[in-house]
DNA sequence: GTCTCGTTACTCGGATATCTGGTGTCCGAGTTTCGAAGG
DNA sequence: CCTTCGAAACTCGGACACCAGATATCCGAGTAACGAGAC
């Protein structure tokens, strides 16, 4: 049960893409990490369809943040990446052992699916309280030449 | 990242044998939930090497609880079945990129990093404070016949 | 009747296949750009 | 000099291989039970 590679990627891209007000393509961005472009490219087009990038075809084109930093949560990419399932699925297991098999919905009437519906819940509470803007103000904190070495690096990779 | 279908049986299974004092085979509580019976084998003993059942060999043997039903969390049966690594894992990706390279542990340095390990902490402190008795607890008001019903159908299926 | 011992049947345990989903890659559709040609 | 047009290059987007981990299975090692035989 690891979370996919993608989530990191992305979540590192938003924060990158933030920096940056212009679109930058996924040959950029990969080449910034050293990542596979492709993909990378595969990832930021989920990130698109969540509605969280905004794409544009053509020569200058690329991808940039379809909204400001302070409206994309983690969760908001996590869902975009991993999709909306959840962690624990129950698979009605009960309904193959004794009792009524009245076609309930065991993700509702089952005792451990509720605990666990529970637990993800307060995951995915944490990963909405923060956003990718939130992230950005430690780093800015921490490494106050982050913004400008990124936006020096992505130019230059840009050549 | 779905979570292994062995968590969900392991957990009912972990309830049934909370409500017997005897060990019972893997072929036993297999055909309870009708249920692949090798396969289930390999998850209980996944549960035998975390110290949550304990094994007898030879006739009349199987598996039972290993400690009271009070003193095992949700988390330990999660992390017995899924392992002990984290949902997100940051891969250094920052290694990569601009900056020191100074050798740091990416997973506290990185700002993204901490922000999903304290969900990930939220996750974790959910499971650990919900333990089987306390489902057991909840299905037996729900469900006050169940714990004759599985006694029953255990010892039937035994033969 | 009781103890001993050997056989038997049953159990777990790990080593072995299969299959789905994540990982990685490729090429085509569409659009912007740029430059050249004509007015 | 300005406008128009066309080709080219660059971009995303989805369709196609590959691989690790989850799923599923099998057979051997070990042990408790049981029954027969001896005392």
């Amino acid at each position: 049960m690891r979370m996919s590679q993608g989530v990191e990627w992305a979540l590192h891209t938003c924060l990158n893409l933030s920096w940056l007000n212009t679109p930058v393509p996924t040959g950029t961005l990969a080449a910034f990490y050293e990542l596979p472009p492709a993909y990378l490219n595969k990832q930021l087009q989920a990130l698109s369809r969540a509605g969280i990038l905004t794409s544009t075809p053509g020569p200058r084109g690329g991808f940039h943040l379809a909204r400001p930093a302070e409206e994309i949560t983690l969760l908001d990419v996590v869902t975009a990446i991993e999709g909306p399932d959840e962690l624990f699925r129950c698979d009605q297991i009960l309904d193959k052992g004794p009792g009524e098999h009245t076609g309930v919905d065991y993700r509702q009437s089952c005792a451990f699916a509720r605990a666990m519906s529970g637990a993800e819940l307060a995951w995915r509470r944490e990963l909405a309280a923060r956003s990718v803007a939130d992230v950005r103000a430690d780093v800015e904190r921490a490494h106050p030449e982050s913004p400008a070495n990124t936006r020096e690096r992505i130019t230059e990779l840009r050549g």
